[in-house]
DNA sequence: GCAAAAGTGTTAACTATACACCCATGC
DNA sequence: GCATGGGTGTATAGTTAACACTTTTGC
């Protein structure tokens, strides 16, 4: 049985971003290239899929080795294919997004790779299209994010009203009305809350929320019926 | 320069799910297979990448090739690349799904193979995932169809009203009130009346109207700022 | 004249927006 | 006691949802 000997293969890679929100930025985390070639300029994180292995798998694999976290939070996002772009070999890479809470992240992290957090809206020059990825990711996020509740991905497992916030005001460059958007929140179902305060950013301190894990799976699961809003949501300059 | 030579290489194949309206249903446009294995079995129609070619033109090359049709509104669906997905081969395809009006297919199409439309709740048995990947794609599609209107790429340059309504009712399997959803479709600013009527489906005739291009366009190219609406759409059994 | 589909108008419920003040606390 | 961020309430506008009848015309 020797079918498609005549077709070209190619290499495939996975890249993954990172997404980490820090209570003030937006960030991703980007890795100094350990391989040839390019090695030591900043990159999206990635590695190719092996024999035995889905490109999913790959990417995951990839998070673990690198940020030591499993069962994280992974999208596709796009491929990058052009066969150019890499200067030596074809490859064609898989982009994947990952939400992780950045601090488990801090704690599990080891030394072994450089790696650097970068606000969204400001990191270095990076090998390849690896900056174009990025910003399809970031697009990817939002559509996702603006259907389905995965921004809560990025936060801890107690988090608060003004974190939320942030997280959104940062992922979609926007100001809220926090009265507002509190309100939403509250009456959205997923919010349970704490007793517990957090102190640190304030005297009098924010409540913790947790997450309604029943209600939260439902909305991220949930298959679409009907939803069409495009007369809003875009190009409106604040 | 010899990098990444201990990498394994991958056959990387497209594979497209075409959506097509026809007044009644919404089709997808399936394939006898003409190549083994699996030859003469339905399957969503497909190609290798080639050497030259990135993802998406392959994509474009193999719609041109089998329907005739050039500047089709693709997107990129889902890659499908576990081990052992096809047989005999590891093949790792990217899906991609197209929206294209059926009408101007039915002009082109060269006979040299053997296709045939749909309906996407009734088709037959495929070779290998593809009809995961169909499944996929119609999430894609009614994610996307949410955000931007896309849906107007599957009608002709002129249609009616109880036209759309009944594409978005298909696409989301809802039934929609046409009272309401006109209304909607009016105020949005994306279709311009015209005075020619419809009156194939009614004796009374029923109004074309077509897209105004520009704005159109806007709402297609957006970049979503906010919209953040996940507390409604989903699991709302009717 | 009647069947069959197209089209329209009104009210009620809901959601989003805009806006301003009090609260709790550490210093 | 005051500066700082946290939290709440209300009125308005806008949007969506629910609802039924009239229009047109080919037969």
């Amino acid at each position: 049985m020797d079918f498609y000997k005549n077709e070209p293969s190619v290499l495939l890679a996975v890249d993954c971003v990172i997404f980490g929100f820090d209570g003030e930025s937006l960030n991703i985390l980007l890795f100094k290239r350990a391989i040839e070639p390019e090695i030591n300029k900043w990159s999206l994180p990635g590695g190719f899929v092996q024999a035995d292995e889905s490109p999913e798998t790959a990417a995951a694999r990839v998070l673990k080795k690198l940020t030591g976290l499993a069962d994280i939070y992974i999208e596709e996002s796009q491929v990058f294919g052009a066969p150019d772009r890499e200067t030596y070999r074809r490859v064609v890479s898989i982009t994947y997004y990952a939400l992780i809470d950045i601090h488990k992240y801090e704690h599990i992290i080891t030394h072994e790779y450089e790696a650097k957090w970068f606000p969204l809206s400001d990191y270095p020059p990076l090998i390849f299209d690896h900056q174009h990825m990025i910003e399809v990711a970031k697009r990817k996020l939002r559509s996702k994010a603006a259907l389905y509740p995965v921004l809560f991905e990025l936060l801890p497992e107690k988090f608060t009203l003004p974190q939320i916030a942030l997280l959104y005001e940062k992922t979609y460059d926007i100001v809220l009305d926090r009265r507002n958007f509190n309100r939403k929140l509250l009456h959205s179902g997923l919010l349970i809350k704490l007793q517990e305060k957090d102190k640190t950013s304030s005297k009098r301190g924010a409540y913790y929320f947790k997450l309604d894990k029943d209600v939260y799976k439902e909305k991220i699961m949930s298959f679409l019926r009907y939803l069409p809003s495009w007369n809003i949501g875009s190009e409106k300059d604040q």
